[in-house]
RNA sequence: CGGGAUGUGGCGCAGUUUGGUAGCGCACUUCGUUCGGGACGAAGGGGCCGCAGGUUCGAAUCCUGUCAUCCCGACCA
């Protein structure tokens, strides 16, 4: 490709809309443009880079024994209906794009294909015998961002390779599993990426073992934790650690203890010369289930820990046997809201009574209660006394007349000491969640009735896995893990040309001819070259090649009548003066080690 | 949806406080000089100042409404 002939438009200014540096260097050098919030037009140089990207994809999951198809985008509300989620995926937060047809049927933009691949296995797949299968599909998703944000990041219209696989055991069903988190490792190293895989809660998707792959970057939306040892690491929502022990308090009988004005752990810590650790903090919360029920939660917790609401969702979901579709805070004002009397906040205790919630209008009538370990576990502590500017010192579970069962509801936190081994300890690092694989068992076959015959005749629900990995999203967190001053650095598979022939002067006679002479070479040799023939300065194309960040770069400059060339490492920015044809050999090695 | 900010040629911004009919840099076009790290000079083209009302002799500027975009929280590949 030539340069003077490439769709190439680059920027010299940032543009205002761009935060983070991997979404201004895709903006300047030409890459992408926004459309609308969220939704971008790849260029050509950014479609190049997406089709090395799905070329490793698809290579390594058709090795990995999966077969590749192509889903409709467009879905019948029906299905949604069938797995239960249409309501909770349109309605309110709801991520989907929705639609009504001309003859008012609902349709649905496809954010995830659970739901018509599982119904098609239904009809496809009749018996063990055709089992396992793992279909997989490129293409784009669409999804409601509440927030689309830093470009390709989190885009409201983004590529996306997913794959499902169908099994008749659980034990088929981790074997493939393992195969994909092995399939997923080659695939972002192949792509010059250091993604590091977590354990990961499965969220909404549902389903039991789950695991994410990480680009560990600054600007990563997600935190994880990782330990000293390399052993463990999960994602915040999932991470589990020791937590540190708490202050005792000394021995005494229960106290009344007036705290106006003290109302949040720090001040009343402060003000009174006690250790966070010996409170119990009780928060509120107010859950939306799947049925629709309004629950009121009240969860306590250590003071000096910090409350993880994926966990929480999770404990609710597990206890009442429901979907959990949201979980917020009750504050001050759900109380007149609710028309019930306003509630003691700043001190309250785990035994804040259900009568509180007498005549709440759409509230159910009873807090769930639940207790993160370190509260639990608390011999003596001090907690609110459910009323105004008053709390309890050196009470305890017995005195409060309830021992709460011990649930995992905190953050685990860089410094924390590691479940697997007391030797190590955990550390934060930032992320951006590039694939996500998951043992999803039998929850969507289930419910969409999707079931084969079984060695013994007997029919059965497939066992599931879904296996994702973010295509664009994934090309921007490669610019993020590599980029410099001058802009991007592509890692050589990724790149969209593997050279650049950059001719100093094109309208000097002998570097044109040389630099001609190299691009043909360089092209019958199999090399994804280009060659920038503009009647622009030096200095504007070496600027231009930095940018866009292709990794080779050979300059045919003033040494060209002596058949002399530069030959420039992108990303070493390491630079040798070479004869023209050696230069071609060192290069095609450089590409092929 | 809650909190914050911004809308002025393709991009980055000034002008808004104190109304007088729009300007700068980059980019673009032409010519000349220059020619290995985003050159210089000259000449040019391009904007109903987000949109809709209102106030006024007169609105980018003041008032009201509305829309859009971006940032911080809830969602996720």
């Amino acid at each position: 490709m030539r340069v003077s002939r490439l769709l190439l438009v680059t920027l010299r200014d940032v543009p205002a809309e761009a935060e983070i540096t991997s979404h201004q260097l895709l903006l300047r050098a030409g890459y992408i443009r926004r459309v609308g919030s969220g939704i971008y037009a790849y260029l050509p140089l950014m479609w190049r880079v997406l089709q090395k990207i799905t070329a490793v994809v698809r290579e390594e999951m058709n090795r990995a024994g999966a077969q590749e198809t192509l889903l409709p985008q467009l879905h019948p509300a029906e299905l949604w209906q069938k797995s239960g989620r249409w309501q909770g995926y349109t309605a309110g937060e709801g991520i989907m794009f929705h639609l009504e047809d001309r003859q008012g049927r609902e349709l649905g933009l496809g954010p995830t294909h659970e739901e018509v691949i599982t119904s098609l296995a239904g009809e496809l797949l009749r018996s063990y015998r055709q089992l396992p299968v793992n279909l997989y599909q490129i293409q784009t998703k669409f999804r409601d961002e509440i927030r689309p944000r830093f470009g390709l990041m989190r885009g409201r219209e983004f590529i996306m390779k997913d794959a499902y696989s169908f099994h008749a055991s659980e034990a088929d069903l981790r074997e493939t599993y393992g195969v994909m988190d092995q399939a997923y490792r080659r695939i972002f190293e192949r792509c010059g990426l250091d993604a590091v895989p977590v354990d990961a809660d499965s969220g909404a998707i549902g389903g039991a073992a789950s695991q994410e792959f990480m680009v560990t970057a600054d600007a990563g939306e997600d935190l994880i934790l990782i330990s000293d040892d390399g052993q463990y690491a999960a994602n915040q929502e999932k991470a589990v650690s020791i937590p540190s022990a708490a202050s005792p308090l000394p021995d005494g009988p229960e106290e009344s203890i007036p705290t106006p004005g003290l109302g949040s752990i720090e001040s009343l810590c402060d003000a009174k010369g006690w250790d966070p650790s010996q409170v119990v903090k009780v928060l509120l919360f107010v859950a939306t289930l799947d049925d629709e029920t309004l629950q009121p939660l009240l969860v306590s917790l250590r003071g000096d820990q910090e409350l993880n609401p994926t966990k929480v969702a999770n404990a609710v979901s597990r206890t009442l046997n429901k979907g959990v579709l949201d979980c917020r805070p009750i504050t001050p004002e759900d109380s007149n809201r609710q028309q019930i009397d306003p509630l003691p906040f700043g001190s309250i205790g785990p035994d804040l009574s259900d009568d509180v919630l007498q005549g709440a209008k759409t509230w159910e009538p009873t807090f769930l209660r639940l207790a993160d370990e370190t509260a639990s576990e608390l011999g003596s502590f001090i907690c609110g006394a459910n009323t105004p500017d008053l709390h309890r010192f050196n009470t305890s579970w017995t005195a409060i007349g309830q021992k709460p069962t011990s649930l995992d509801l905190r953050n685990a936190r860089a410094g924390d000491v590691c479940q697997h081994t007391p030797e190590s300890r955990l550390t934060e690092k930032r992320g951006i969640e590039v694939g996500h694989i998951f043992q999803l068992g039998r929850k969507y076959s289930e419910a969409m009735e999707s079931r084969f015959t079984n060695e013994n005749g007997k029919t059965e629900p497939f066992w599931m896995g879904c296996y994702g990995i973010g295509v664009s999203r994934l090309a921007q967190a490669a610019v993020e893990q590599h980029h410099d001053d001058s802009g991007i650095c592509w890692p050589t598979a990724i790149a969209p040309f593997e050279a650049i022939v950059v001719v100093a002067n094109i309208q000097d006679d002998t570097q044109a001819q040389l630099g001609e002479a190299l691009y043909s070479e360089l092209q019958n040799a199999g090399v994804d070259v280009l060659i920038d023939d503009r009647k622009e300065r030096a200095g504007v194309k070496f600027k231009d090649a930095d940018l866009i960040g292709i990794p080779w770069r050979i300059v045919v400059g003033r040494d060209a009548s002596e058949g002399t060339v530069e030959l420039v490492c992108r990303s070493s920015r390491e630079v040798q003066k070479l004869p023209h044809a050696e230069a071609v050999t060192c290069l095609i090695k450089g590409l092929h080690p």
